[in-house]
DNA sequence: CTGAAAGCGCTTACAG
DNA sequence: CTGAAAGCGCTTACAG
């Protein structure tokens, strides 16, 4: 009633909606400057702000996007959140973003509500959740979909090297001398789990280290679990000189282990992280570790997305390189 | 065309399109057992899920909030988002989010963004930005409003108190024993940095400690900052035994620069910080510093939110308190 | 350069 | 218990 829309704004400028909403969307078709002028003022005088649901229904396009992730407050996902968001901004889209904690239900129900929200497209990211049965959905809602980590979906992705991340890391620790070195990790459900396992036991070939059972530890990807993995394998008859972590929060829960037990690091023990979260090279020794440019891949999956919804070809997998940062927990002498 | 809408899902079940949306909403209107069932095989035969969209531009209501956050990167954000989320989820609300950088232009840009798709309301968290001039926008919409934080808007709010956690946190370091000390923090225009000064000063008064400008340092939340101020600190005459960071970035920050000067922390130089991220407790030593339940911040700012949605009064500002955690950083024998 | 009309996909009085 | 009709606020052929 009260309500500013495209007919009241017509009224007061003395013209029709057709051409409100040629002024408004600026498109090149011709509109007389007097006209246009009449409009523009009309709008500023009725505070008029355009409805983009009503357009959105006509268009079939929302200009949104949805994020599916496992959780922002996991250290990984903030930077690649916001990656997704400027380059999603940049192109006038904006970000509906969900917590999943991985959890299948939960997920189920995200993707149920940005499909009737009518999202343009939806990123996911994390694995742990098997989204097969949504694939028709997607496609006949022609909802784009760009993946994140290794899925077993036939989406464009964008993945991290954690084979050769984890090779390179390990590598790292054979090289300086090191003969037990130990993997801890979180759930070896995850396919970058166990990728980089992949790479670990492939680095441990190539320098003639036997695997050894005893030196893997799988826990959570939590501080916790790297406090207890240390202790758990130093109450252990075949002790490790180095760890390699597949993530900071346990190399770093591992290094709090570490000195509470009395060891140096790196002397007694070296350490090699994954992440390079902020806080590893705060810490004393300050940590070693695979940097994962999470920035760049959420920027790199938005641009994927852009290009998908484009209607233009997208690439089936994008690979982001990573970078083995060595600082002092691994007892380089560089 | 070959879109699936409530008017297929009519025709495959043989009756109205009336009729689909009451077993839709599943109100309490009477529809026949019989018939309900017919439209349920009909929805799940064609796969088909309602338009929100339509939906909103009828109902007035999106069941989408927006967030507008400084940048989900910085750590005190993550928690919050989290929160925020957390809360709208279990209300079938989305959350769509916004880092605007603290710049006024990208903040407008947002907000303008967020009223075009009319979402049911706005959570502003961060200071830095004057949102004056769109008040009579958001009333215009009836768009509903919580900030987080001090502003100068008529508002409801969720807030720390940020005079009394500085108070507290300084009073813990006179306590023991400190005459000297420092007072670092983020840019002085944030009133959460006002704040936590004029606690800093009420503490020394209590303790007739005088103040003294030299051992106040103003940079920005950062790592980097806390290095650089213990730095300038100790190239001056007046040293200090003691540092109050106003955020935790700058007591890691200034820890490492400590133990880069040769300094031993808490014996030399005693450190308290202030939000309690995670790191906090695993940095050796462990830092003393006030914690602020950021996920309940949020999750009480879209409580408040919810509250607001449902027409009933909302309280001016709801206050969050903090807690000091004392660790190893401020020395105290506990 | 401008306007009348159809239609995007829903919900909800109103009538039966 | 069920249906026909109006209307939410836009965009875009189509006609002039």
């Amino acid at each position: 009633l009260g309500n500013v829309n495209i007919v009241r704004v017509a009224e007061r400028a003395g013209v029709s909606i057709s051409t409100v909403s040629r002024v408004l969307n600026d498109t090149s078709y011709p509109v007389k400057p007097a006209t246009r002028q009449k409009v523009e003022q009309a709008i500023e005088e009725l505070g008029y702000r355009p409805n983009h649901l009503a357009r959105g229904l006509l268009l079939k396009k929302t200009s949104t996007i949805g994020l599916v992730i496992p959780d922002i407050a996991n250290p990984y996902y903030p930077g690649l959140s916001r990656g997704v968001e400027d380059v999603a901004s940049e192109h006038q889209y904006n970000i509906i973003f969900c917590n999943t904690d991985r959890d299948t239900e939960k997920s189920k129900h995200y993707i149920n509500a940005l499909i009737e929200k009518r999202v343009d497209g939806i990123i996911i990211a994390g694995g742990g959740t098997d989204f097969s049965e949504e694939v028709s959905t997607f496609s006949q809602f022609n909802t784009k979909i760009i993946l994140i980590g290794r899925h077993n979906l036939a989406f464009p992705s964008v993945q991290v090297d954690n084979v050769r991340a984890a090779h390179d890391a390990t590598s790292h620790l054979a090289e300086l001398g090191h003969r037990h070195i130990a993997f801890i990790s979180g759930p070896s459900m995850l396919t970058s789990v166990q990728d980089r396992l992949a790479g670990y036991r492939r680095s441990l070939a190539e320098h003639t280290i036997a695997e050894d059972d005893r030196l893997i530890y799988e826990g959570k990807f939590t501080e916790e679990s790297g406090y207890a993995a240390v202790q758990s394998l130093f109450a252990d008859a075949v002790k490790p000189t180095a760890i390699f972590a597949t993530n900071d929060r346990l190399a770093l829960g591992a290094m709090a282990a570490a000195i509470d037990l009395g060891l140096r690091v790196p002397q007694d023990l070296a350490l090699v992280g994954f992440d390079n979260i902020i806080m590893a090279s705060y810490v004393r020794p300050a940590l070693t570790t695979v940097a994962i440019p999470t920035y760049e891949i959420g920027a790199t999956a938005m641009q994927l997305m852009l290009t998908s919804l484009a209607g233009e070809t997208v690439p089936n997998t994008v690979h982001i390189s990573t970078r083995l940062i060595v600082r002092e927990s691994s007892g380089s002498k560089t």
